[in-house]
DNA sequence: AATCGTATTATGGCCTACCAAATACTGTAG
DNA sequence: CTACAGTATTTGGTAGGCCATAATACGATT
């Protein structure tokens, strides 16, 4: 988060990731794409066979991991992994909504062109994505069209909010992107984002944000209620 | 965040807590209230000293505050206590303006009288608190009245984000309350706020919600940079 | 005396091993 | 078939040790 910028070009990129960080990213992984399902128990000692490493990082991980929001913790039972109920999937659409709103609105207040292109560019990389049916790509890429909403504005601690949260609900994004004409509307829908950046009509840019967010939870919710009376 | 809600009721109130969640809460207390000063380091053996608990525990705790934002860890130097920057704060309070006006629009939305009664319940505590000079009440019976704003409305989460940030900002809005005349315009706004709410003006009760927040940014805002050069 | 290596120390990162208590499982006696 | 005792599993927590790195102190060399 700080630190001296300016030496950022020089400094020897180094990825002394510990094994703790390792780990962490192995285990969100797992937990995002599906590998350990929602209601699972992570067992630490089966957790570290699985990571080949010792239960100090395991406990470490998991610890962060609660504190995430992506586990659960039952006392005397151990660790599993959240399961995200539809009321908490709502809320979680809904304080994005209201934070890419914001976002939006200052994006379109600065008024700054290069805002506008950077926007553009990820747009079209989702668009190219969606056309070649590669979806891990239009969630990176989708992603990154928020974090430019957030980062051309400064807004780092409120980006962070959102990636935390997203996390928790990312499955359900990508069974939404799957959805029949999310491909089209979609795109359409952030594209009046941009719309509204480039006329510099805050209000609007804001009302399109939280309108994108809305439609997504709108799905999320319709998947979520048609799958779980399947289980 | 989760859990059946109607056995609360009769749940035995287990004290069950773990010593790890014993040793977060004294760390995190021992920070908030300024015990540890922002910049300090946090050796790990001194801890496990002072509190009387093994490294275990103790890294497990400070991975937990470093998710919270609490503490930072430098590589290779080890865990401080997370210096808060002018701009992070701003940054802070923006974001509790979103969430909080959107509470509050909801409360209007809802239009029930027990909010409103809830609410002036608060904000007359808060007026005592003021009156008796007890800021540590003023503080904890803000917390209450934001509390009811999100949690009558059942938005949890939200009020688990701005929970989050607050901790990071609190010795902030310890300063902020014992500003000259806030003891007046504090309440004041906050009770244009339930105004706007018993009216059923959801565009009201966001506008009071977000002006109050803003009014507590900018004196934090002069508090920061009139006490920063002089360390 | 200034500088350049080299020990020492402090500390984090990581590991193994152990114990106690709660829980889940299992097999047997009545 | 039930009740109960015993056993395995697993978490919560402790103890202590090893290694790598950074900083500091110290000594040697020019």
């Amino acid at each position: 988060m700080s630190g001296a910028l300016k030496d950022a070009a020089i400094r020897v990129e180094r990825p002394a990731k510990t094994l703790r960080e390792l780990a962490l990213d192995k285990v969100r992984e797992a937990i995002v794409n599906g590998y350990f399902r929602p209601g699972d128990r992570l067992v630490e000692r089966d957790l570290c066979a699985q990571l080949g490493v010792s239960r100090t990082v395991v406990r470490e991980v998991l610890r962060h991991l609660e504190s995430e929001g992506l586990v659960a913790n039952l006392p005397n039972k151990g660790p599993i992994v959240a399961q995200l109920d539809i009321e908490e999937a709502k809320q979680i659409y809904e304080i994005r909504g209201a934070l890419e709103g914001m976002a939006a609105r200052l994006c379109a207040e600065r008024g700054s062109p290069e805002i506008v292109a950077a926007l553009e560019e990820s747009l079209s990389a989702i668009r190219n994505s969606y056309r070649d049916n590669d979806m891990a790509g239009v969630l990176t890429n989708t992603s990154s069209f928020y974090q430019t909403l957030f980062t051309m504005v400064d807004r780092h601690v409120a980006w962070g909010v959102v990636n935390l949260l997203t996390v928790r609900i990312n499955h359900l994004r990508s069974m939404t992107i799957k959805t029949e004409r999310r491909g089209i509307e979609g795109p359409a829908q952030m594209s009046k984002i941009v719309d509204a950046i480039r006329r510099g009509d805050g209000e609007g840019a804001q009302q399109a944000a939280m309108d994108h967010v809305a439609a997504a939870s709108a799905i999320a919710e319709a998947v979520l209620s048609a799958q779980k009376p399947a289980e």
